[in-house]
DNA sequence: TTGAAAGCGATACCAC
DNA sequence: GTGGTATCGCTTTCAA
């Protein structure tokens, strides 16, 4: 029998192969696959035996569609080139793994859909349920996964208003707080720079206002002059710090809401030739991997990654299980110092 | 009728949904999507209002069963969770979505297979295609897709022998001569140390071979002692040259096989108070991009990551479409000369 | 405990 | 151009 057009180049051995070697029915096989009922140990070894000589893995697309199941889980994020993601993907997909899921990964900001045409995207009919990370989603969407009972997860990100989704949230706002005291009350500084993320970025809007009540508790003015924008972004936050220093605005310390941007800061005053910590303080948020190895090591918050990730997959999981996932899964973050504050 | 246990808790939209609300078979609601046959404007119209009205979405699992195509390339990696694979990842990722295809992403490292148990990977069974890096697939299983004539592209990685692969690789030695040049001609360094990659990793062995080919040429000794594992890791590579500058080792310069090793190499000098560049030099491989904001900025070899991360997926289409691909893209790799191995 | 057979939701062939 | 229908490979009922 000739293959149709569109027929695979390559072969694939199928579950009737396997029962024609095993001389059983493919039900037989497919319950040994899936332990879905008692096979006779006899049946069971003669079918594992075929499965392997045969080298035979099930297609996952007649899994799915006869299944009702894509054991899938989809990945939805606004930016993955950025040195925040690498361990917190780790951590996803190894416990994706351990359950036996895929991961599919989806960057929403580099959208090429066509206006008319279908999103190829993430959603019910790719996978069995999602995570969607800050500024990936529209609520549109999330809307219509919600009014579809899809399984969603949010992580660092709240529901929008009205609907109820898990989510996985950290602590921002007083660690930002304390991480600015800890500037103006044991090292002195009082004029202290801020630069922003992504104003659609809830944790960073946070840790602004952390920035703000410790000025203010410690009646300090708050002064535009020296808060910028760091988009979460290295060079952009070195062109705000060389900005301010050619601008001959004073400041003895800069708080960076991640330390992406801290990177760029450290930058910025290197090139400046100031040294850090004597000349210019700098701290950051996230204690992303390469922070405690710069020069000099930087203080910031930590956050914990990687337990983040394990945490949004295990509430999806139980979700799609139809379980009652916690709706919100908070972690606590604690400050690290190290030498860029003028520690030690 | 009642779902059949199994059955998602969410409704799904089905081409017959559509058909019917459009008034048409679903054969022509299958055409309008892929573009398959001409239809009637009339009756395109229609449909994709239907397909509008109703959000509809093929499912892919139906789509890759009927049609022998899952739209999806597998991404093998060995480690995720390095500072390296971010702006791959993400070029990876663009390149496919241009190209309406999924991606599906598997870490090797973290394998929890069960032995007798079928390994959830990557495969001819849920991709059309996959992108093998460096460390992360035995040569068995490149052996069994090899046979079954399934579309693999290696990535930093050439085939094993009596294989034919499409690979996509870079210029090692050459550069990572140029560079020990460098510190040897331009800076008058002759104590050089060596920061070494993983063992499977083919990059970094010929980086090794370029450093040794450098030294030989100006008749400098190897010294052994001065010449240890990073790993490709930060953590291990501080620790190796801690070793060093606490067993009074000397040497006034250190090349790292990769960036990441420099950065540990960079921290390690730091915490010892010894100043980069003028008391020892840094330089590191790849050019990541954290390299020209470090404190001095990298000295490295500018690997083209994210045009390796274009290439390998244009490569991998053409392979599924049935087109030759080029069997070896190389790029070329060219030294920036920053701050840390003491120029300017 | 086992096998036969009815779908799952698409694609693509065939006839009209 | 359009519609009917066999088919993809598997899971799950149902009957034995």
């Amino acid at each position: 029998m000739a293959p149709r057009s569109g027929t695979r180049p390559f072969s694939q051995k199928t579950i009737t192969d396997v029962a024609q070697r095993a001389g059983v029915s493919i039900s037989t096989v497919s319950r040994v696959i899936n332990q879905s009922a008692p096979v006779s140990s006899n049946l069971e070894n003669k079918v594992k035996a075929a499965i392997a000589e045969l080298d035979y893995r099930p297609q996952t697309a007649a899994r799915a569609l006869a299944g009702q199941k894509t054991h899938t889980i989809g990945l939805l994020l606004a930016e993955i080139g950025t040195d925040f993601y690498p361990l917190m993907i780790r951590a996803i997909e190894a416990e994706a793994r351990k359950n036996h899921f895929n991961l599919l990964i989806n960057v929403a900001g580099d959208d090429t859909s066509i206006e008319g045409e279908i999103p190829y995207t993430l959603g019910e009919y790719n996978s069995d349920g999602v995570l969607v990370f800050p500024a990936s989603l529209s609520d549109d969407e999330l809307y219509r996964m919600h009014l579809n009972n899809f399984p969603v997860v949010l992580v660092q990100r709240r529901p929008p208003a009205g609907l109820e989704f898990p989510c996985i949230t950290i602590e921002n706002k007083l660690p930002a707080r304390k991480m600015v005291d800890h500037l103006i009350e044991v090292h002195g500084f009082r004029r202290i720079a801020f630069l922003s993320g992504l104003a659609d970025h809830e944790d960073a809007r946070r840790r602004e206002q952390g920035y703000h009540e410790s000025l203010e508790s410690h009646g300090i003015p708050y002064d535009p002059t020296i808060v910028a924008q760091g988009y979460f972004q290295k060079q952009a936050s070195q062109d705000a710090v060389c900005e301010w220093i050619t601008a001959g605005f004073e400041f003895d310390a800069i708080f960076a809401c991640d330390d992406i941007s801290a990177i760029g800061a450290l930058s910025a005053l290197n090139r400046a030739g100031l040294n850090v910590p004597n000349d210019v303080a700098v701290v950051g948020f996230d204690d992303i991997e390469v922070s405690r190895f710069l020069s000099p090591p930087l203080t910031t918050v930590k956050v914990p990654i990687q337990e983040i990730g394990r945490a949004a997959i295990q509430q999806l999981l139980a979700f799609m299980n139809g379980e009652v996932p916690d709706m919100c899964t908070h972690f606590e973050t604690e400050l690290v110092i190290r030498r860029s504050c003028g520690c030690r």
